[in-house]
Formats: C-alpha cells, structure tokens, sequence
DNA sequence: AATCGCCTTGAAAAGGTTTTCTTGAAAAGG
DNA sequence: CCTTTTCAAGAAAACCTTTTCAAGGCGATT
C-alpha cells in the first residue's frame, strides 16, 4: 500500500504532528527528528495524499482551462503559457475541450465543480447565461480569455481586435489596395467578429474606401468554411486585390482558394491573417498577420485567475493585450 | 459555503447515511425519503466532496496524459480521442506538456502522484529506465502511446513504423524514382527513429537501390530543422527526385526549402510526409502522407489505461494500429 | 400468538492530513 | 535556587464521505 504519514512517523520514531510539521513549518522541529523524518520520507518515498489535504485546505490547488477545439493551432500557445505560469504558482491544469458542444461544456462544469477547481479559464466563447449562472452558482472564480462579457462583471485578458483589424485593414489599404474582402467570423456565436468587423469598417471609411463594405463573408472556424467563403467572394467581387481574415486558418484556405483559380498571392491578391499561429511561417506563402501573443494570454490568463481566487477579486477587469502586425509573404504593394 | 452531505440530512430530516445511499443506492431506500432527499440535493445544488470521497475509494478517477510538445499538431488529434475515451469511462484527464524535458516530466509524474491519477498514458517518448523505475516506485499503473519497451514489459499502443515508412517509400519507388533521401528523426532519442529508417532501407534493398542507403538527414522534431537538413540533403545529393520525411511538418520543411530554391514540389521533387496531420490537407501542396489514426490511438490506449488500472492486467500487450497511406498532391510519377 | 427474517434506518468507524490545544522540558530571569 | 517564559512535540479534533454494524419495525410463517 501506499504509505501514509502514519508510516513514517513510526519510521522516524515520532508522532504523525511532527511529520507534518517537517513538511508545513520544517523551522519548528529541532533538527535532529527533522533529518529522520526526512530520511524516512525518502526512503518511503511518501508523498501526501492530496484527497486528505484538499479535505482540510478546501482547495485542489488545480485550475481549469475551457477551450472549443484543441484541433485549432491557436489554443496550443495558450496552453503552454498557462502551464507554465501554473509550474510557478504551484497549480495544476486541467484542460477541457469541448468541441463547441454547449452540453459538453455545461457538463465540463460540472466534472470541474465535483473536482473542486480552485478557478476556471473561460476561452474564446460567448459567456451565455446558462453557464454564467452555473458558474457562479457553483461558486467557482473564473475569467475569460479572448473573449469578455458585455452584461456581467467578469475578468478577462485579450488583445484589442476592434484596433487589431484596423491594423490589419489599415496596412492593406497603405499597400495601395482599393479593392478590399473580408473572411470574418459569424457575428452571433462569436465574440471577436463583430469588433473586428468593425475595425475593417473604420479602416475602410477612414480612407474613404466604403464601397468595401460588403464585401465579407463569414465562415466558421475551419479552413473548409474559409475555402468555400472565399469562393463566395471572388465570384461575388471579382475585382478584390486584398483580403482581410480573421484567423490564419481562414487565410490559408483563401490562398488555398485562390491557388486552385491560379490566381496568384501575393503577385494578384494579398492577403493578411490574424493570430500568428505557428504554422504562419511554415505556410507557402507565409503569412503577413496580425500577431496576438499566446503564450503571454494563457500566462497572463493564468496569474489573473489566481489573483481573483486568493484575493478575491482583480485589480484591473479588463486587461488588454498587445497586437503586432507581422509582414511575411502573402502581402504586396499593388 | 459549500454545503455539505449534513445540510442534506438536516434539510430532508434523515440521516446522513441515507443522504449517501439515495445517491449510491437509491433503491434501498424507502421512496417518500428518497423524494425529499432528492428535493434538498437540488435545493442546496449540493455536489459530494470528491476528497472525501477519494479518501475512501482511494481512486481519483482521473487519467494523466503526458506528451512531448503540444505545439507539435501531432498531439491535439490524441487528446481528442482520449479525451472522449475518459467521457465515456467516467474518467477525468489531466493533459502536462513536458516540453522534451526530463525534469519537467518527472516532476509531472510527481504531480501526478499526489493528485493520486489512477494511471498514466505516456506519449511519444523513450522510455528511460528513470522514468520506468520513478512510475513503479509510485505503483502508477501506465501504457505507452506511439513508442514502446524493448527492456520492459508495457502496455503499449502505435501503430508498425517499420511496415509504414516503407509502404511510403514503395509507394515513391513504383512512382519511378530511383533517387530517394529521407528525412529520419535523431536515432539516440526516438523511437520511431529506428524502425522507420528500416522500414526505409528494406524497400531501397527490395528494389535494388541500395545506393540511396546514405541518402538520409536527420532532423529534431521542428520545421527549421527539417529546412536545414533539405539544405544539407541536397547539397549533397542534387540527384534526389523523392524524399521521405518521417513527419508531416519535415515534409513542409523540406517543401519550403524547395520552394526557395524554385525546385517545384511535385513537379521536379516529390515529398511525402508522415502521420496525416489536418495541415497535411492545408498546406500547398497537399501532402501524400502515411497516416496515423491519432484519435483512434488516443482512445485505445485510454481504453488499455484503463483495463489495467481495473483488472490489473491487460489482454494484448503490444498493439497495432492500422496505417494508411493518403496520395495527394506532392507526389507525382517521375 | 410467538418467532423468524427482512427491510429500512441511524450510529459510528475509517480514510490521511492539518492544526489547535496541552503538556513537559528547558532556558531565562530574578 | 525558584519562578516564569519559551519552545518542542504529542494527542485529539476536524474536514466529508462511505460503509459496516446494530437495531427497530413489520410482515410472514408455523
């Protein structure tokens, strides 16, 4: 069986109180028990049993990480940089994926709940009601990663994408492009579309450019959708030289697109992504983008989190990442 | 705070036992309790403690996943299929990245440990006598995916690289090429190094062209290093018409390299990849490739996890899963 | 009518740790 | 040398659940 302090106590010649003394507060037992007990622990080789300890801490000392596809390059990052600052704050994580399935998440909670996660990362949804409500009503702290929430008072970390696109738009338009489409996300169940689209509107009008304005077309997550989508707008607008997209997915399956018409990129259109993921630099072309920094928002994310469960709240609400344009290959003066 | 089984009793007027047994044996007791117990469970949203009952069971019902390197698109197909497996089983997971680095992995077999995982699939890695000996001395129960034990006896999952890599390289030579390199992983830390430089040299020697045997480069896992070795490949070996890469991203890597060298892709040169990434379909050109059944895999080797963690043994020991070469677009016949 | 047995229920122990309370001993102060 | 203070360390309670054990009540059987 797996020893217990009980063991080692009897192994050192000590009470199980000094035992775990020598773990919690070492400085309070004389040093010459210490070192038994330390002996015994590594001879042993015991380790706390963490249901006791939770038992009276109340605490798992885990966090939760919500995600909708771990299928989609741009969560990795995030993972790492949350991982990370877990190592550093002594935590655990645990990484849910709920493919987009609204009962998956809600059920997700729940196995969080009965795990007793000290706190959750929420990333990338719409924070609907339903898992508001659950979420609060299960007690558990939580804060949104790309994405916040207009109606309640929730933490969250993410870049500025009204601004992101603007930059995006803005650098396309500098490239003496007057014939501009947009891949966007569908505005209702996303929380980055609409602010993006309306950085490209800003951009757009900014340069009086506004017979863009509906040149878009929205597409759902994966290079499929973004494929099809742009080959909705090509034959829609065939006159577009630049095309604005709000994931390097999406870009991808423009280029993909536009490949398959023999249409060339950059040579005949340009097109700008947005994340920075990975695979940016790997595709051909590789990617101009507009860079959020993953790592940085799963750490930050992270810290976030554990201030609002050890203090009880955040000093700042709403915290906001900074973007970079990255000019790569698939982006050329007209 | 949390309310707890004695709220119930105190809510419904039973006892605590019979709070406990409406929820674990619900027929054994009488139905007018049963109602009101159940009325005062959904009144207080009480949910058990899960130390507490760790404590007794002893099980976490948890499952620890431990991989390499999640930025590695390899991975998230795993998880997937892993994770539904545990959905199924009633099982949480709990995902570490270690990054390719030894401390960082045992320290997570540490974690592990204390957060009492009932067992752990260990992905991708060797299994170094440290980390074999570190998981029996924990009595961590443990199956390996996509690498295997010559020295020990574990339960494993992966699927032939031997059989796999030379279906691919057959695959090139009755395309016609007479000239074929390969990009392998580092022999010393690998695994599927080995096998697959077999798989390799076996269908060369079958075919009578023994003398691409040297033809090979070996790169670490990243799409740089697979771009730096086609640099070295065919600095050496200019007469190359085909080459094998032992993953989808050296495949990019070498693709890129071509491309900026303007040797077209399949059109003078022909790759193929291995393990069927989703960005094998993405990349330009689509990538032929041998692919692996990444969710399949993740979720037969929890589904292995977890007949060992239950019986305590496992029926077949070493299994196979079934490759499958994919011809797209970036090979062609010479 | 009495006994047996079954069903339902409550009391209590067990699981492993931390922490408070208590005690005994040693050090410090007069 | 005696009293007070400080310090180390053990005993026991607490955390929350499950499960065993015991008991009470009731119907059925003889």
């Amino acid at each position: 069986m797996k020893p217990t302090i009980r063991d080692v106590a009897k192994m050192a010649e000590v009470s199980i109180s000094t035992v775990s003394r020598v773990m919690n507060a070492p400085e309070s037992v004389v040093e010459s028990k210490r070192v038994r007990v330390l002996e015994a622990i590594e001879k042993l080789q015991y380790q706390p049993n963490s249901f006791a300890r939770g038992l009276i801490y109340k605490k798992s000392f885990t966090l939760g990480l919500l995600i909708p596809d771990i299928e989609n390059f741009y969560y990795t990052g995030i993972i790492r940089g949350m991982q990370d600052a877990c190592i550093k704050l002594g935590y655990s994580l645990m990484i849910c994926n709920t493919d987009r399935d609204k009962n998956r998440l809600l059920s997700y909670i729940d196995a969080f709940h009965e795990k007793q996660v000290d706190g959750i990362v929420f990333a990338s949804d719409v924070m609907f009601p339903e898992y508001y409500e659950k979420l609060v009503r299960c007690r558990i702290p939580f804060v949104l990663l790309s994405t916040h929430s207009d109606e309640y008072e929730v933490p969250s970390v993410e870049v500025d994408d009204e601004e992101a696109a603007y930059d995006a738009v803005k650098f396309l338009i500098e490239l003496g492009h007057r014939d501009i489409g947009m891949i966007g996300f569908n505005h209702e169940n996303s929380i980055s579309g609409p602010p993006r689209y309306q950085g490209f509107i800003r951009a757009l009008n900014e340069a009086g450019l506004e017979h863009n304005v509906e040149k878009i077309r929205c597409a759902t997550h994966r290079f499929e959708h973004a494929y099809h989508a742009a080959h909705e707008l090509f034959t829609d607008y065939p006159e577009i030289t630049a095309v604005f997209c709000v994931a390097d997915e999406f870009a991808m399956g423009v280029i993909s697109y536009l490949k398959d018409r023999s249409i060339l990129v950059p040579g005949q259109v340009s097109v700008v992504g947005f994340d920075n993921l990975r695979i940016a630099n790997m595709f051909i072309p590789k990617l101009t983008t507009v860079a959020q920094p993953m790592y940085d928002m799963g750490y930050r994310a992270a810290e976030k989190l554990h201030e609002l469960v050890t203090t009880g709240t955040v000093r700042v609400l709403r915290e906001k990442m900074e973007h970079k344009l990255i000019v790569r290959e698939s982006t050329r003066q007209r």
